[in-house]
RNA sequence: GCCGAUGUAGCUCAGGGGUAGAGCGUUUCCUUGGUAAGGAAGAGGUCAUGGGUUCAAUUCCCAUCAUUGGCUCCA
């Protein structure tokens, strides 16, 4: 007999070998239906595999990720083996789950290509094949029979994966005539996948390695069910719709021009509108918080990145430089703001006592991103940043940082965004050459970042290898609404710099002494976060952001000019409204105002112009009564305001 | 940059070896209306660009450019 304990405590007695599976059918036979995989002293397991010892246990069913991770990488086992029959000779790298589903990448062999057209023979073959109920079995192999399978089979991927591991740890699974390399656990067989979807195909470098072999990467999604597989796709049209490539052309809000050049945004009226309004509210916050403005050109002499060392590691990913015919010096295209004001601290000697220095500028910074990189406004080649630079000595550093860490949080409650991952991004310490500065300026950046965090009682997670090449950072990051990860905000502590450009402060001792600086950007860069903000939002933004607030809708044109007036005092009391005169019915003008997010609606018609007053109807919320131009002008600028002084709450 | 996909009217898209279609929008006219699409008529396209195959290419092939899903990169 053995022990197994329960997440909650209790201690069951079992016959040795009993499976999870086993145990699963002895609580209840609906449970037994939905384990997908079982934890055995903290070791996820296969619920087919028998336990012979105490353990204490932990079943998993579909709503646990690791529920989910064993039904998925068991489907990529099966669209491996799927693919095997469509390919025979085809070669496998790696086939892990992933968050919504799971890939394969594959090597079809020379001259073989795997287009879309070929998705759905893969997901009849896979549903084909799951019809046969395969068990997957389990099988320990010593690593000599590990190479010997696979070099037989001539697929040196596995080979590779097979060679880093250690014998004795390495197990096989077989599921019909496919037989996997793989760590599990699986499912008990391939009956329970009963909808498949085969999303995409794409490239993918062997190990992520730009110099290694480019494999076929499969993206597919599977289900216990018909029907979630039906609402996943539901989803993920949904998601598209929100997709801010979509809504900023819709609502006009920016646009590319193919004249103008790749991933150079060009920003529409209503676009500047909202933008402005953004960059207001920060330059308010920035002013309360000690910020000094600065305005510096879009180009700089190549030698003051030289200095930075930013052309040395980014040279190729700037536009190339601007040559003067006379003198012969080159410009590059500001690919940041840092260098410059590094210049303005050096434009006059300085005190301890004037320390810190906060220098804030919206400045515009071009960099040549790989094309393929170039996505919407999120990824483009010429983009402002909402960036500043904090000079200050060593002792003001961590609590200048915290001051930082209030403005980003501020800003992202002002725009509700609850949901955002905080990155301490740190050096990889295996990897000299990618960083420059001392061993000790990186410890004490480090340790500042990861202090402030502490002491904002800050839910962060910690990545090496992340960090920029002269200091670490913290980085806010969003979703999109197709749940891509961008990085928004971003705060970086930097020693290196300040060291570069000599920078330097009288001190209280009367001996000159090197600042520390804050490259911080809230936003970002404009351009990504309205993307982000298109997405979150769907277009319906807050009435303070909002360019247009308000649509006066004439009932028929005998009343235009009673519209007319009705926006003008509106305009006039700093609300943002238009007229829609067009000669159509209210009807109609209703609804596509509806259709382009406008967040009040103002009917006037014979009544309203006889009692000087409007019909306010709400986005989504229809017909709300009438108001006096008076009463509804004092009742927008109360929601706006109550809407901004919210967020200090 | 690499691998795949896409490129037809302002927008969304259909079509297909014999030089093109729909819906929406736009223009004009009719209509003057009460809370999510009033009616009619018209204009609008070197079918991304450049080559090739063919009697004939927007359609097939190749290249380029742009967009796009990923990979790599991201100061």
């Amino acid at each position: 007999m053995v022990k197994i304990t329960f997440p909650d405590g209790t201690v069951r007695e079992y016959e040795a070998g009993v499976t999870g599976l086993e145990i699963a059918k002895s609580i209840s036979p609906r449970l037994a239906k939905e384990v997908l995989s079982i934890s055995v002293n903290d070791e996820t397991w296969d619920i087919s595999r028998a336990i012979t010892s105490d353990a204490s246990i932990k079943l998993y069913k579909w709503e646990d990720e690791e529920g989910k991770h064993a039904f998925w990488h068991s489907s990529a086992h099966l669209m491996a083996e799927a693919l095997e029959a469509l390919y025979p000779g085809m070669k496998f790298g790696i086939g892990p789950s992933i968050e919504n589903g799971f890939y394969y990448d594959v090597d079809p062999g020379d001259g073989v290509v795997i287009r879309d057209a070929d998705m759905p023979k893969i997901e009849a073959k896979m549903k084909e094949l799951a019809r046969l109920k395969n068990a997957y079995q389990r099988s320990e192999v010593s690593k000599a029979e590990a190479l010997s399978y696979f070099t037989e089979k001539n697929d040196e991927y596995k080979l590779e994966l097979i060679n880093e591991l250690e014998d004795g740890t390495i197990t096989f699974y077989k599921q019909g005539e496919f037989t996997d390399l793989c760590r599990g656990p699986h499912l008990p067989s391939t009956s329970a996948i009963k909808a498949v979807k085969v999303l995409s195909i794409a490239g993918a470098y062997w190990r992520g390695d730009e110099k290694r072999k480019q494999l076929t990467r499969i993206y597919a999604i599977t289900f216990p069910k018909q029907k979630m597989l039906e609402e996943c796709l539901v989803k993920l049209e949904e998601a598209q719709k929100r997709d801010h490539r979509k809504i900023g052309k819709e609502l006009e809000l920016f646009a590319f021009s193919q004249n103008v050049g790749q991933g150079l945004p060009l920003w529409l009226p209503k676009g500047a509108m909202l933008r402005e309004r953004l960059e207001n509210f920060l330059k308010k916050v920035q002013r309360k918080y000690g910020y000094v403005p600065v305005i510096t050109p879009h180009i700089g002499n190549k030698q003051l990145y030289v200095t930075s060392g930013h052309y040395a590691k980014y040279g190729e990913d700037s536009f190339q430089p601007i040559n003067t015919p006379a003198e012969g010096e080159e410009f590059l295209l500001k690919p940041m703001n840092c260098p410059h004001h590094c210049e303005i601290f050096k434009t006059k000697p300085v005190s301890y006592r004037d320390l810190p220095i906060r220098m804030a500028e919206f400045g515009t910074v071009y960099r040549y991103e790989q094309s393929g990189e170039l996505h919407g406004l999120t990824r483009v080649r010429g983009f402002t940043q909402d960036d500043a630079h904090i000079f200050c000595r060593p002792d003001q550093l961590k609590d200048e940082f915290k001051k930082v860490i209030d403005i980003i949080q501020y800003i992202f409650k002002a725009l509700d965004f609850k949901d955002y991952i905080v990155q301490v991004s740190l050096r990889d310490k295996e990897n000299h050459e990618k960083y420059i500065g001392t061993e000790e300026n990186w410890e004490k950046a480090e340790s500042a970042i990861i202090e402030a965090c502490d002491e904002r009682g800050m839910n962060t997670i910690v990545e090496y290898g992340e960090a920029a090449f002269y200091g670490p950072k913290l980085d806010f990051m969003v979703r999109d609404a197709i749940g891509r990860k961008w990085q928004l905000g971003t705060i970086q502590v930097d020693y290196n710099l300040p060291e570069r450009f000599e920078l330097e402060y009288m001190g209280s001792d009367g001996v000159k002494h090197r600042p520390v600086m804050i490259h911080r950007a809230p936003f970002g860069s404009m351009e990504r976060f309205v993307a982000v903000l298109i997405e979150h939002t769907a277009g319906k933004f807050p009435l303070w952001l909002t360019p247009e607030q308000v649509v006066v809708l004439p009932i028929s044109e005998k009343y235009n000019e009673y519209a007319e007036k009705v926006s003008n005092v509106l305009n006039n009391s700093d609300i943002r409204s238009v007229l829609d005169d067009r000669n159509e019915k209210i009807g109609r003008k209703i609804r596509d105002n509806e259709l382009k997010r406008i967040p009040f609606l103002l009917i006037v018609g014979e009544k309203e112009a006889e009692t000087n007053t409007v019909s306010v109807r709400k986005q989504g919320d229809g017909d709300k009564g009438a108001m006096t131009i008076e009463e509804f002008s004092a009742f927008i600028n109360n929601e706006v305001e109550e809407q901004l002084s919210s967020i200090d709450k």
